[in-house]
DNA sequence: CAGCATTAAATGCATTTGCATTAGATGCGA
DNA sequence: TCGCATCTAATGCAAATGCATTTAATGCTG
């Protein structure tokens, strides 16, 4: 129980500072940013915030603000959603898209060398 | 891998704001607080600040702040050290060690909850 | 012994985050 | 239809953190 929970911050904290380095070095992008692209790489389609709240593990306000550096960036943006005129859509930018290609293999590469001694896939860690 | 990093991801964020938020509003401590008494408590003795930054997930700056925040509630006391004037020795007071006593069994009761579906101890996860 | 690189801890500062609140839009019930 | 509870996203604000710098103490080298 404890050392589960001693493993998990040790690696959390080694990871979250390399992905902070790498990422933030080679492509501009925090590990936040990171993951926002990455999500909406992975729908393939633009997504409600709220949709994106319930993956990331950000608050509400913390996802606004990501999206909105991200909007800066152009690397998202932001369209009005015609059927609720409260919720607003996240669109990935071919500018995005292009980023995200460019730093997937840095964060791939980064926790394959963190994991590297973890458990198999297969193994008891998936739940 | 990147399965690995996601479980970390989840369970890191559950625990942290559970823990955030149980320790808070019960005994009136943080999240980094509880950890840097644990460890103090658990060695026994008089540390210094430096050998505490190898042990917790933390910056240098972070942990002497984070020192500073339990010597102003009087749960440690900075002693100087006298081999070597640049050091500080952090010790833990009669209320810390009670403080600690009392938060302990709430972080334990947070994380055995979190961690109920974890593998079991022997399993992969100890590295 | 003098000078300088090194080390320990503290501090200035910018950034990120979460909580609480706000502003605007929906929609349900009287 | 009106009013109110609810919901979405944005924003004010305070707290925590990390990086870079600072201050003070060591200790090594010439």
């Amino acid at each position: 129980m404890v050392e589960t929970w001693h493993y998990v911050l040790a690696k959390h904290a080694k990871a979250m500072c390399e992905l902070e380095r790498e990422l933030g070095d080679r492509h501009g992008l925090g590990p936040s940013e990171f993951e926002v692209l990455d999500r909406i790489v992975r729908h393939d389609r633009k997504l409600r915030l709220q949709e994106l709240c319930d993956e990331v593990h950000l608050s509400q306000s913390a996802l606004s603000r990501v999206v909105a550096r991200l909007e800066k960036a152009a690397l998202v943006a932001r369209n009005a959603c015609d059927s609720d005129r409260r919720g607003v859509f996240v669109c990935i930018t071919p500018e995005g898209r292009a980023k995200h290609a460019e730093a997937l293999p840095t964060h791939h590469a980064v926790l394959t060398e963190i994991f590297a001694d973890a458990p198999a896939p297969e193994g008891a860690l998936r739940r």
